[in-house]
DNA sequence: TCCTTATAGTTAAGCGCTTAACTATTCGAT
DNA sequence: ATCGAATAGTTAAGCGCTTAACTATAAGGA
């Protein structure tokens, strides 16, 4: 395979010459960058990128990192959605994702994970950083690599939708159905700091109403589609009388319609039930999904456009994007004769 | 950040003995792996991949290609699915994945996946190649890359799944639950190659029963939840009399129920439906899905297993994974008063 | 006319690591 | 005792590219 110097002895020029007209920095004529980019053509020539890297500390390479821990990683369609926005950018761009997946132990990050980060591999990363256990992103700004955070474990450079805000909307919407007998299935709080937020927006808009907020009761799921089927037979066993149930993902709301489905019950005439984050089976579901949409797409793409500003050496600002309601048909007033 | 030249000074040695030590290659005394590493703690150091990869033409990087057509790759659970087979064994065996999703045109893959082939950063790869337009992992063995390819673009090294076997079974199941007013919901047959194997096995099934396959009415969705539900309405229309549907993917299968039920019929009293792939929600769906269980993790992970086999210069024999038909909650007998 | 800056291209050092070839010593077999 | 192979560690070349510093010429302003 041709390298550098393959090139440079075709057009007649020296290496240092090719390396200009690749990167097009001074000087050199028009009919030098002909003849180069001729011989570039004609040995089907690219750069070895290795040897790139070492000389001028520069890869291509830029890291996501989905921590590897909770329901498994590889079912939340919300990765793939995240992964999406940040795919886009990064092709425009010219650049290649290294997928990351690091295990969290209370000492933090595993060992492969903070060996990438020191093998000068990479010239950025993002990392979705919610876990309270560890953080993913806080090693890499410790090595001065520009990072985004798409999450909490970040004070600037990051990307968060408004989960506070998203929390508050759920709430809101079930309250003004006229629902007040209101279960709510959360996760255990040392899962997801995002959810913490959310579940302090749902607060906010409860005692706004001047409700007892912790008058809910609430069950613990895990993310998944069993866990919300299981926390919603728990829920239901001990509080025949609701009426709503606030769920704070959309796949354990599907799993708690699917459970009050398998008791007879209907959805939204028995028993309204809304979910958070919007995933692509929300709209598609046999009861469409009433839910917040957090961006996930859109926090990946701007995740990505913040990445590079910061690794042209731009000024970056943190954004945190709007959560928006979405309703469907899986809410509905409360019934009278309930 | 330290070199090996400055573990070599702290050591006492020269950097070739470090790199032994690292590589654990002869020779060197205990004494002298114990002053080095030693050094290495002190000093944090972790080797300058680029840097090695240039010495030594190794990169510990494989590349996970994912060709981006048809369906959003990014809304397909297959695709996770795979990717955590394949991320658990090369989490294991320290390697880190690249993740590369080619657009393909009728000459080819992009040009920034072939340049990705070119440039000396990838000790292998594995790509999910079924698009009949174009083959992403021949480019790669024209390159001499060690090369596992997950589908049917390949004469050698490769893992599938049983497509045909599976193709079968569905029908197969169907039949034998008395159906013979069969619509098939498939894709067009540009789209995926795998698909069209589980056609032919399908044909075979009918065809042994004495059954005219022809006769069974068909449409094309292109993978989604969306096209199921829109194709199962323009068989529904033209064929009121169907009580089956066989259907190539658990999303198309999804979205025929969820059409089905939305006509006020039942899944399977009224209709059957089957799917194909055994996706996460499948089990979980509101009628748990009949489907064909095609093994992604498993042939994400065996995949891996080949590739660090090919790597190594170990023979590797290429794999057909089995199917298995997995009876759930949407199929039943077919009703004797329609 | 002269001087300074810009243009054009080249030479060569170095990025950090691997490893072949080297020097020196030790060990085992004859 | 001798010789060949193994052991232990070192020197230094080179992987392929970037780029600072260099040489040479041209151009523009005072």
């Amino acid at each position: 395979m041709a390298t550098l110097s393959d090139v440079a002895k075709l057009a007649g020029v020296s290496t240092a010459t090719v390396s200009k007209v690749l990167s097009n920095t001074p000087y050199f004529t028009e009919e030098t960058r002909l003849k180069v980019e001729r011989a570039i053509k004609e040995l089907n020539y690219s750069p070895n990128l290795p040897a790139r890297a070492l000389a001028s500390g520069r890869t291509e390479i830029i890291a996501v990192v989905f921590p590897y821990i909770y329901d498994p990683l590889f079912t939340d369609p919300f990765v793939l959605h995240m992964l999406q926005g940040i795919e886009a950018v990064c092709h425009e761009r010219g650049y290649n994702l290294l997928l990351s997946t690091p295990r969290l132990t209370f000492e933090g990050p595993d060992d492969l994970y903070l060996r990438l980060l020191r093998s000068h591999y990479l010239d950025g990363m993002i990392a979705l950083d919610n876990v309270p256990l560890a953080s993913v992103s806080e090693p890499a700004r410790q090595r001065d690599i520009p990072c985004i955070t798409i999450g909490y474990h970040a004070t600037h450079h990051y990307v968060r939708t408004d989960d506070h805000g998203g929390g508050m909307q759920a709430m809101q919407h079930i309250l003004d159905l006229g629902h007040r007998q209101i279960g709510i299935i959360s996760v255990s709080d040392s899962l997801n700091i995002a959810l913490n937020h959310r579940l302090t927006g749902m607060r906010s808009a409860a005692e706004a109403r001047g409700l007892n907020y912790d008058a809910f009761p609430t069950a613990q799921g895990d993310f998944s589609v069993d866990s919300g089927m299981a926390e919603a037979a728990a829920l239901l066993a001990q509080h025949p009388d609701l009426t709503a149930l606030v769920c704070l993902n959309d796949r354990m709301a599907m799993g708690a319609i699917q459970y009050i489905r398998s008791l007879g019950k209907r959805v939204p005439e028995d028993i309204s039930v809304i979910g958070y984050d919007d995933i692509p089976t929300a709209a598609g579901f046999a009861t469409p999904l009433t839910t917040i949409f957090n961006q996930a797409p859109t926090s990946g793409q701007v995740a990505a456009q913040l990445l590079f500003d910061l690794i042209e050496g731009k000024p970056v600002q943190s954004v945190v994007l709007p959560t928006q309601l979405v309703s469907r048909a899986s809410t509905a007033p409360v019934s009278r004769e309930s």
